[in-house]
Parts: C-alpha cells; structure tokens; sequence
DNA sequence: CTTGATTCCGAAAGCGCTTTCGGAATAGCG
DNA sequence: CGCTATTCCGAAAGCGCTTTCGGAATCAAG
C-alpha cells in the first residue's frame, strides 16, 4: 500500500506540492483546467490529506471534546450516547472529529480541562451537568477555549449553554399533581452541588407555593443518581408517619427506584401514590408501571449543541448562544388522582 | 496567556530544542543535573507539548477510534456508553486520545473506516457488531490497521476479538427452560446479517436438538433490534394457533417489547408465557415483570478491549488475542415453570 | 602525558501540509 | 506593437516537535 501524500501527487502530476495543496482547497489563484486535473488524480489514488500535518500547518485542531460527566451510571447514560450521536452528525459536516475524555475522578476534571486547554488538541469542549459553581467553566473562560455548557451554573450570563427549563417544568409538574387532587407531595432530589438539583428543587418549591400549599421539609429527600438511591429515599418517604400521596423525582432513574419501593411496600404507583420523574427517557415506557414522567427534548440536542459550538469557533459570540428549551408532560401511568385517605 | 513551547522553555534553559526534548522524554544522552532542571522548568510553566507536533514527528497517532454501531437505538445505549468509559480508561494510562467516528448509514460504514485507516489520525480502532462478512474488518486488514472487533464475524480466527458466546448461552438458556418444562419455545431474533445473530439463533437450534426438541420454523420470527419490533414478532407469534410457551429473544430490548406485547394479550409474563432476554441490561430490574436474562460481562469489557488494542499497536499478535467470555443466566421474574396447556 | 572511550549536548534534517510571495507567462489595452 | 494588468504556478518558509549524527569536553587507562 503505497503511501499517497502531497508530494505523490505533485509528482505523478508534475505540478509542486503548494500548487496541488491549493488546487485542493479551492484556492482562486490555481486554474479550472488543472484544478480538476489534481482533483481527479487525488480520487484516483484516494488520496486523504494527513490531519495532523494539516492541523500543524494551519493551526486549527479541527476537533472537539466532550468531557464525560463523572459518575454516571448506566441507567442514566442513554443520554450520553444520545448527545454524542448528535455531535459527531455536527461535527461530521465539516469533518472534525469528536474526541471523548474523561476524568478519572470528579477532583480531576478541572485538571483534565486544564490539560486538554493547553494541548491544543481541540478547538472546542462541551461539558455536561455543571455544578452551581463549576471550576471547569472558569479554566475554559481563562482558557479562552470556545464551549458550550449542557445545563446551566449559577452564574450563567456570560458563555454559551443549551438547558432545558427543569425549573419550569417541576412547577408544571406540581400543578399537574395538584390538579390530580395531591397535597402532600413528596420530592426525591439530587445532590445539590448540580445546579439542576437546585434549580429542580426551586420549582418543586414554588409550584408548591404557587398553590398555597405549605412546603414541609420532610417531605424532602437527596439522592444520588442511580436507582437504588432513588428506591431508598422513597422508602424512608413511605415509612415517615404521614407520607406523601405523590413523590416527584429530580430523574428518571430515581423515580423508577421509587417505583420499585412502592411495590416494595404493597402500594400501587399511579393509584395509592402517584410518581412523577424527569428526562423522558425511552425505558420508562416499560416499568412497572410505566413511568409519568417530564421529558426533555433530547432528540436533536446534540446536534444543536454541536452547531452552537461550531458558531462559538466561527467568532460568535458565545452569549448569543443560550439556549433554553422546556420539558413537558407525557403521561403514562404512575400518576393519578388522590383517591382519599385509607385507613 | 504566554504560549509556552519546546523553544520557550529552551531559550529560558540556554538548551537546545533537542535537548530539552529528550531530557522531556527520558533519553539516556542526557546528564541527570540537567534533565532535573529541565522537568522543573517544563512544571513550573506548565507546559505541555503539543500532541500534533509530535503526532507529526513520532508518526504515530496516540489515539484510537471507537466506531459508533449503525442503527443504534435509545434503548441498547448503556452498552456503548460503558464501552466508551473502559476505553477510555485503558487509554487514559498512555494519554492516548479517544475518537468516536460515526458513519451517516451503514453503507458509509466501509468508506468511514477507509477514511479512518488512510487519514493517520489513530492508531488503532475498535468496531462493535460485526457483520457476518464484514467489509469493515477486511479494509482494517488491508490497510494494516491494528484493531479489535468486538464480536466476531463468519471467519473471525485471523483477527483480534473479544466476545461472549452466546451460542452456548442460548443452548444454555433452553435447557433451562426445558428443565422447566416448556417444549414449545419461540425464539425472536435479530436480522442475520448480524453474525450474532446468527450465533444465538444457532445455539437455540442446537439447544432445541440437543434435548431431544424438534425445531419448528413457525416459531422462529426476525426483528430488528428495538423494543417496538420485538413486540411485533411477539404479538405475531402469540396469534399463531399453537403458539409458543416460552420465548427466548436475541436481545433485552427486543425482550422487553415482548413482555409489552403479552401484557398485551392478557398474559402474564413469567406464568403463562416465559421471557428470557440477552444483554444483562441494567434496566431489566425494573420492567413488568423483571426480566430474566442471560447477562454478558459488560463491566470491564471496554478496558479489556482498550488493553488488547494496546497490545497489538506494541507489536502483539492479533492473533494472540482473541478472548471468549461466558453469559450467565441472571433469573428475575419473567420465566417459570411450564404450567399445562389451559384452554 | 597521550590515546581511546564516554558523557553530554548542539545542529540540523525532517514529519506532511499550508500559505505567502514573487515571477513567468499570458491577456488586455491604448 | 509596447506596456500594464491578470492569471497561474513554483519556491520556500514554517507549524512544534523528534531524532540522528557528530563533535567538544571529560574521563579512564596505558
């Protein structure tokens, strides 16, 4: 397999290297008749222009990153392939690549962004589930390296993010509860280092307030982000002397853990306690019961997110590039009215 | 931000280029006093030599690239994010870098990979879900790029590949449920072009022959491998006159579709009819009724393959890795006992 | 004190591509 | 037909690093 470089093809055309380097990137200042010429000995020898050369050459890394969040768990990760699948379509279009990298541990992810700023490996980043005040967008902002942030910190003005409005959507789901007749309304959160546990809880809050019901802090609960959290919290919920007719989870992988406690105990989700979660993911279709939940428009944002990064890179602005979409409803089945008090 | 470069640190040292990059990389030509002094200028700026340049110079990539399945959907995820993490980390002990490459359809995925191998842009590749003549790994070959297949295809003995039998994993879970009774099994499997598939469809026959069972087409339905497809080929094979008491599925998430459809049907998973499932998804704890499974060793399966690419980018024989890992059956609720003909 | 072996470092040639600059050839104009 | 403006291409520098090669300085040995 006979290497075909620049210098191959200048020669088998008997033009220089610079002249067939130009005829490929469209310069103006090479003619149409040779133009075609080199294009057509380059299809000819499949010729494919070294990245790295090209990217020393010019300067310009023609890839991305995306740090993968830390400790995510396998519940939760149809979201990760799903934002990557979206990116690399992005990226595709011009021909860049998407690199993946991960921390090895939460401490080190300022360290890794620090490193992939300064080795000039990427031209762009995109992180995922920013903490309310979050290291790695400071580095990025000190880095002066283009990024979009998947979420929002607490002080969000200033870069480019894509977010859906979970706040919003957690007041939304509270007054679809008290519609249903609930007033006890139990929440199962996450860590609240995330913004979007934060920010989730503020709406759990307010939708409460909105309704003039009382917030009562048992009815309160942190959990990690996996299922078992999620069953394990409900379970102290259900066993608290007055328990809620309805528990709404910061994700669907809480709430499914939820499901499964309250199967625990004999009850039936969706009819003694309704169930609510947040991300729309696709398996809640099948739990036991199938999961009411709010779903976020996943669909297309990797592909958005991708395009909003590209923009950045081009000279955007990258406060022209917040973007705030909003959840909605879909309900399947563990959600019902309240149906009085038994016993 | 003073951009700190191998002739940065020089001039600061009153060295040569060279020789700071050699006392960086551990040549022996260099007195130890003045590699010392060298390392703890390079940390004091915090400089890091940038990966293109030596890209270009070493010729070799430092990187490898993962080769997104076509035709992945939401609910099989879980398996490429975790792969992804176990690559990561076995590269993330040399500072190798991780591409994730998506081909548009799946007939790109050949020109993808041709791109891929031509472009020196990584040192190796893995791809997942080999087909049973896989164009894919002939051009890997051709072009002498190292690789590991995940899965392996019709004639797999000349290449690098880690797998699970589930041939024997099939033949497995027939026994288990002839030992429970049932006769007439039904088996959803996935479209041949898949060599997997074609293996677990293999080891259900054998499984059928080996206990004395004959095989009856009628029971044997193909789906693509989504949830909604696999309730398809449920719901076809429990119309049928005679149908099935048991039904084993290429896939969890086929299974799941199948445990929809006899719900469906009035059916109670686990007592009339018996799911068993393939993949080992997480998730399989939560469906209605849990789903009983032959669960393939995810876990560490991506470092596994991270190592194994490593190896043979240092010179291993392909051949010299190619590893075979067993399905365990994990019971949850979705089989039982064969309970008579009712009607 | 001379010779040969070592130790340590500088010089320089790339890696494969891009891009600026200038010049030869051609075209357009009066 | 002479002169300037275009068109088109070659030469060459350079991106930031690696690595070979040779030479100066130091050392050990005779």
């Amino acid at each position: 397999m006979q290497k075909v470089s620049l210098k191959f093809l200048a020669k088998e055309l008997g033009l220089s290297e610079g002249t067939v380097s130009r005829a490929l990137n469209g310069y103006s200042d090479i003619s149409e008749a040779t133009k075609d010429r080199v294009i057509a000995c380059a299809n000819k020898h499949n010729y494919k222009a070294n990245q790295t050369a090209r990217r020393l050459a010019t300067g310009v890394a023609e890839a991305v990153a995306y740090l993968m969040p830390a400790n995510t768990n396998a519940l939760s990760e149809p979201f990760v392939s799903q934002l990557l699948e979206g990116l690399g379509q992005s990226l595709a279009k011009r021909n860049w690549d998407l690199l993946v990298v991960q921390a090895s541990s939460s401490e080190d992810e300022a360290e890794t962004i620090a490193k992939l700023s300064r080795s000039g490996k990427v031209s762009g980043v995109v992180i995922s589930r920013p903490y309310k005040q979050d290291s790695r967008i400071e580095l990025l902002q000190k880095y002066k390296v283009p990024f979009i942030v998947h979420g929002r910190s607490v002080s969000h003005s200033d870069y480019a993010w894509y977010d859906v409005d979970s706040q919003t959507a957690f007041m939304d789901a509270v007054d679809h509860l008290i519609v249903l007749g609930h007033r006890r309304i139990g929440f199962i959160g996450a860590p609240t280092y995330y913004h979007f546990a934060q920010m989730r809880l503020d709406g759990y809050r307010s939708g409460l307030i909105s309704n003039g019901v009382d917030v009562d802090e048992s009815l309160i609960e942190v959990a990690e982000l996996s299922d078992d959290a999620g069953e394990r919290a409900a379970v102290n919920m259900l066993k608290s002397p007055l328990p809620p007719t309805a528990i709404l989870c910061a994700t669907d992988t809480q709430a499914i853990g939820a499901l499964s406690a309250i199967r625990a105990q004999g009850l039936e989700a969706g009819k003694d306690v309704s169930v609510i979660g947040y991300d729309g993911l696709a398996f809640g279709k099948h739990t036991n019961p199938p999961l009411t939940t709010m779903a976020q428009p996943l669909a297309h944002s990797g592909r958005q997110i991708g395009d909003m990064l590209l923009a950045i890179i081009d000279g955007g602005k990258p406060t022209d590039f917040q973007e705030l979409r909003s959840a909605e409803l879909v309900r399947r089945m563990s959600d019902g009215p309240f149906l009085g008090h038994k016993n």
